[in-house]
RNA sequence: GGAGAGGUCGCCUAGUGGACUAUGGCGCCGCACUGGAAAUGCGGUUCGCGGCAACGCGUCGGGGGUUCGAAUCCCCCCCUCUCCGCCA
């Protein structure tokens, strides 16, 4: 269902390793392999069963159409035949259904193999592919400061972590947010909101009037059937907020959603490539990183984000990724934000991804990289859960395209490396260049107190 | 939430228990005709699983059931449309 039975009995060894690699549990390929082949003998069984029964009912019409008496002796034989193969198939398809779950759960369960350049192992094995832009220090001197109102004289200016620059403006709210929600639950408001709003809309326009997206606004609940397409079910289902009362999840991202606008349909060739960008609230329960990143806006429960999808032909997925990862890099460089491209290493790129990219942006303020964009090829893993086939020509049988996504971008973190970029020493705050024409403003002015 | 009408292989459509491959049309693919095209004619055209193949099996919104046999009869669910109620 995933990786696909067929590519499974052809390279069971290179499967095997892929799970390695990313750290899971390769005994499910061989127990995939077992209960397939059990599953392809009960089915040849229950065909052949089938045909059997099939013309021993075709004889019963036939006779009863030839003049027997359908109560005759001649026609109660005959049922009896095939009420006697019926037994035997319910035997069989009983033990063929149980045979079959446990097939589609297991290859529900065997992850993505990464692309074989990609480095094995885990944080320390990512590779920095490109860095660009001025890493901010955390000190320095006044001298020589932005504003020609920097008060001189030798002192040194230390950039504050964004929540305290936020709060000083009135931008973000978490005590309230923690009291009407809970923790993790930020507010933003007065020029926080609008700075959210400027974002959100800035990236939308770049998308579609430079890149050809076309824009998505989808539900931001999904069906379980959806979480299962793109893979969050079963691999990462604890992360997703469930309303259990509708049997619906919260979307942890866009990419569940717009990903599935395609679930069980046959593409023209004609269509691709597809390029979606949406923008959505993102829902994610973080289970597991309690007291992890605990202050300010780097960890929460509910962001908002951009995402960009794409549908591509199978030999145009490699490029189309680089591509997309561009884009993304784009638009951290005219907000001005010094980043870096890292290449995730195998036991870092998650159950469905074959290569993924991650764009970090340096925030000065609290002195780390934060991940702000994610793109990622997920070649036809996610297209054959999916059932997303495409005809290579017309007339020709479909094949599976391949999917992709990248945010475009994650707004939480970039709005703390804004804050922490753009601060001045007199706690004021400059508008990166492309958001002023949406604020309406070139900067936010220091509190007065 | 209540009442009713529907869901057939890309689109439209026939089909109320057994007929060979589930009709027919449009579209699409191939061939013929043509200098090339249009028009026309002939053939093909759901999707999936198993099999080296011949071929077999499944598939009529989804899931159960009745029957020797179900697109067709029964039950549950989903979706669409109409009306009523409620409502941003």
């Amino acid at each position: 269902m995933s990786v696909g039975i067929a590519r499974l009995r052809e390279e069971p060894d290179a499967i095997r390793k892929g799970a390695v690699d990313k750290g899971e549990d390769p005994s499910t390929v061989d127990a995939a392999l077992a209960a397939d082949a059990r599953r392809r003998t009960l089915q040849g069984e229950g065909d052949a069963l089938r045909a059997e029964r099939n013309t021993a009912s075709k004889s019963i019409g036939e006779a009863i159409k030839a003049g027997a008496r359908p109560e005759g002796p001649e026609v109660a034989a005959l049922r009896r035949r095939s009420t006697e193969i019926g037994d035997r198939l319910a035997a069989i398809d009983a033990e063929l259904a149980e045979v079959e779950a446990t097939v589609e759960d297991l290859l529900l369960r065997i992850p993505n193999p990464a692309e074989d350049d990609i480095p094995v192992g885990g944080e320390d094995a990512n590779v920095t592919v490109r860095t660009w832009g001025e890493q901010l220090p955390h000190d320095q001197p006044l001298e020589g400061e932005i504003g020609a109102d920097a008060p001189a004289g030798g002192a040194v200016w230390e950039r504050r972590p964004h929540w305290e620059v936020a709060e000083k403006l009135g931008m973000i709210d978490l005590a309230r947010g923690a009291k009407i929600a809970g923790s993790g639950f930020p507010v933003y408001m007065g020029q926080g909101s609008a700075l959210q709003r400027a974002l959100i809309m800035w990236f939308l326009d770049v998308h579609t009037r430079e890149n050809g997206f076309t824009e998505v606004w989808p539900p931001i609940v999904v069906n379980q059937a959806s979480a299962r397409g793109t893979g969050q079910i079963p691999d990462k289902e604890d992360q997703m907020y469930v309303v259990t009362r509708d049997d619906l999840y919260m979307v942890p991202t866009a990419e569940v959603p717009v990903t599935n606008l395609h679930r069980d349909e046959i593409l023209e060739a004609s269509e691709l490539p597809i390029r979606y960008a949406a923008y959505t609230p993102c829902f994610r329960r973080e289970a597991g990183a309690a007291g992890k990143d605990t202050r300010g806006i780097l960890r929460v429960h509910q962001f908002d984000k951009v995402e960009m999808v794409l549908f591509e032909r199978p030999e145009a997925s490699s490029d189309a990724l680089e591509w997309m990862t561009g884009v993304a890099e784009d638009l951290l460089k005219r907000l001005g934000l010094a980043y870096r491209v890292l290449l995730m290493a195998t036991k870092e790129m998650g159950f469905t991804q074959a290569r993924k990219y991650d764009l970090e942006v340096w925030a000065p303020g609290v002195e780390r990289w934060l991940e702000v964009s994610s793109c990622s090829n997920f070649k036809d893993f996610q297209a054959r859960r999916m059932a997303v086939r495409y005809r290579p020509e017309p007339g020709a049988k479909p094949e599976l395209v391949h999917t992709l996504n990248g945010s475009g971008l994650a707004l939480a973190r970039i709005v703390a490396a804004i804050l922490e970029t753009y601060q001045r020493p007199d706690g004021s705050v400059d508008i990166p260049p492309p958001l002023r024409p949406y604020m309406g403003i070139d900067w936010i002015p220091a509190p007065v107190a």
